[in-house]
DNA sequence: CAGATATTTAGTCATTAAACTAAACATCTA
DNA sequence: TAGATGTTTAGTTTAATGACTAAATATCTG
């Protein structure tokens, strides 16, 4: 399991984004950035590190990206779990 | 689930005591020391926040302080990843 | 193409986190 | 009780993180 995964999640923001992600299903930068009261450049960081942790795809249409939830991650998480917890 | 948790798991080090307290079941601080090239000062330190995100119990015994995993508290974490994934 | 909108990058600053050494505290044994 | 061993606390330093503003980049629309 990366650390950067780790490090990703440890933040209570970029956990926000992952429920908002999964309750949305895909929202833009811009629908994300309505419920936090940080800067657009600030949320834009906390997106890249959720990219490079490969906890969130990202895909541009047109003037828009949208993100969404990689749920592959999440399993590799599930399985460091519950390999403390057995 | 409290970011006290994340925080801690967000730590390598922190990280693989678990997986040794996992593995032996109960270790001393110690012991735990041996895996390590840091200091015990900062060992010291990372147990106290694995003891205050309730992931590990300590208990003296004479001399001695013995730690242990605290499995309840993965359980929300399981239940974390598992609303996220699902 | 020019202007508008969406998003990211660059550069800076304040706060937090992780490490160290030295000293303190707790318990055991002679 | 004195000295040895095990562990934590205090105080400091350095590195990493999260925030900001300003500027750059990408795409759309008139």
């Amino acid at each position: 399991m990366s650390d950067t995964v780790f490090k990703a999640i440890a933040d209570k923001s970029r956990r926000k984004i992952l429920s908002l992600l999964k309750e949305h299903g895909s929202l833009t930068a811009g629908e994300i950035s309505e419920y936090f009261t940080f800067s657009k450049a600030s949320l834009s960081e906390h997106l890249k590190i959720l990219r490079h942790a490969d906890l969130v795809y990202s895909r541009r249409r047109g003037q828009f990206i949208h993100y969404r939830l990689n749920t592959t991650i999440f399993e590799d998480l599930l399985t460091w779990v519950l390999e403390l917890k057995k």
